[in-house]
DNA sequence: GACGTTTTAGACAATGGTGTCTAATTTTAC
DNA sequence: GTAAAATTAGACACCATTGTCTAAAACGTC
């Protein structure tokens, strides 16, 4: 229960600098070995050693193996949510060609937010320790995956107001969006491989395409009057 | 290194029936505990009681605890893919109504191989352990998720030789197809949550509506010509 | 250079797991 | 009923890990 840091230190500012660069080592080497590891499979020797810090050093900055693991895990989340929103900040407004903008859209999407290490990290961690920390992984559920669906969908309604998309259930169509995207990377990334840019931007087609020809509106040129208006 | 089991012991055809019980029990205690904690996070007194079971029995029948995983994943391979393929031969070939009973399929999909207690394991395991027991899951990654593309592509093939779909790429159709009807299921099936059968059905439908959409062939009743001949 | 803080290596007890062994008991086959 | 096999509980050595503690060393600041 007790531990060195209850007796709080007064710490001058600058002895920070040191320190912080510390912290973001081990938080970084115990990243990379939860997620190699799993948290039972993970020792804090290794994650120690990984960081090049005594670990003493670890167990000074997080107090035990529990803490260090909700903080890595809180860390990935932040780091992850902020890219997931920085990446949807980039959705086509004014599309020149919305196939291929939606395209380009696609790969940022799964190069910066599925196939890169923290993405990696989250899908292993929630999937393998998310029963055992219900509460760890909620908030990031609501923050992260909970609202890119419904962030996504308001974006896809305005292209379905400014016509170039018909879409009905904006939600729907929303999470369609990001399994379309997935479906020919699931494989991959179920087995730890990252796929290559090639093959990001093939299955961005792929899923761009199939997923205008289910909304695009009808090729109503001048004469023929929309078939149905949701 | 060695074992009791090392000196075979001439068991009579007979006395297997208990042995057998025991060795199922065994078995599937282990997949729950392994499923539940992970490889290092489970241990061997856990999965004996939760067998009912001493623990010299599972050593006895098991020689150790990396035999006894890799027993468990083979045993969850099979009935997974067994499962699978027993699924697959449902697939509508003369539909009555296409989109009925592509929805009816895609229910059975995901409530025979995707939200039961093989499918989570299989997703749990692979992700988890997949790294240390590279060749472990290989033989399922052909023969299983590997094999269901190109299976659930021959299918699609033949309903659009039939005029029923129209599509380029049977592949990536495939892809599409399961992709799609895990669209509103991921985020249950990654946080371990069972989906109610509404839930499955809702999915299915809405899966399959647009996947119908992107893949319908041109209304062609006797008047228009097909804009696209692929 | 002196001070306080942080870091380090190493030893340490406590714990929990693996895998082995034994001796007693139960089950099963014939 | 008897003999062989399987099962059981318990003890055991061994090892890895967690978390604590100490004394020495390195560091940064004044």
């Amino acid at each position: 229960m007790k531990s060195p840091n209850d007796t709080v230190p007064k710490m001058s500012v600058h002895s920070q600098r040191g320190q912080c660069a510390k912290r973001l080592s081990i938080l970084e080497a115990a990243a990379e070995v939860f997620c190699r590891q799993g948290f039972a499979g993970a020792s804090i020797d290794e994650i120690a050693s990984e960081a090049c810090v005594s670990r003493q050093t670890v167990y000074n900055h997080y107090r035990e193996k529990d803490n260090l693991f909700m903080a890595v895990v809180e860390d990935v989340m932040d780091r992850a949510n902020a890219m997931l929103f920085s990446t949807l900040s980039s959705f086509p407004e004014n599309p020149e060609s919305l196939e291929d903008d939606l395209a380009a859209f696609a790969v940022r999407l799964s190069h910066n937010c599925i196939c890169n290490q923290d993405g990696k990290f989250l899908r292993k961690l929630v999937l393998s320790e998310g029963e055992r920390y219900p509460h760890l992984f909620e908030s990031w559920r609501q923050h992260g995956p909970g609202k890119i669906g419904t962030a996504l969908a308001a974006l896809l309604s305005r292209l379905s107001r400014k016509g170039l998309l018909q879409i009905d259930d904006f939600d729907v169509a929303a999470r369609q969006f990001l399994a379309l995207v997935n479906a020919d990377l699931q494989m991959s990334t179920l087995f730890g491989v990252t796929p290559t840019q090639a093959e990001l931007e093939s299955a961005a087609r792929n899923a761009v395409r199939t997923f205008m020809r289910a909304y695009a509106p009808p090729p109503a040129q001048t004469n023929a009057p929309a078939l149905r208006t949701a």
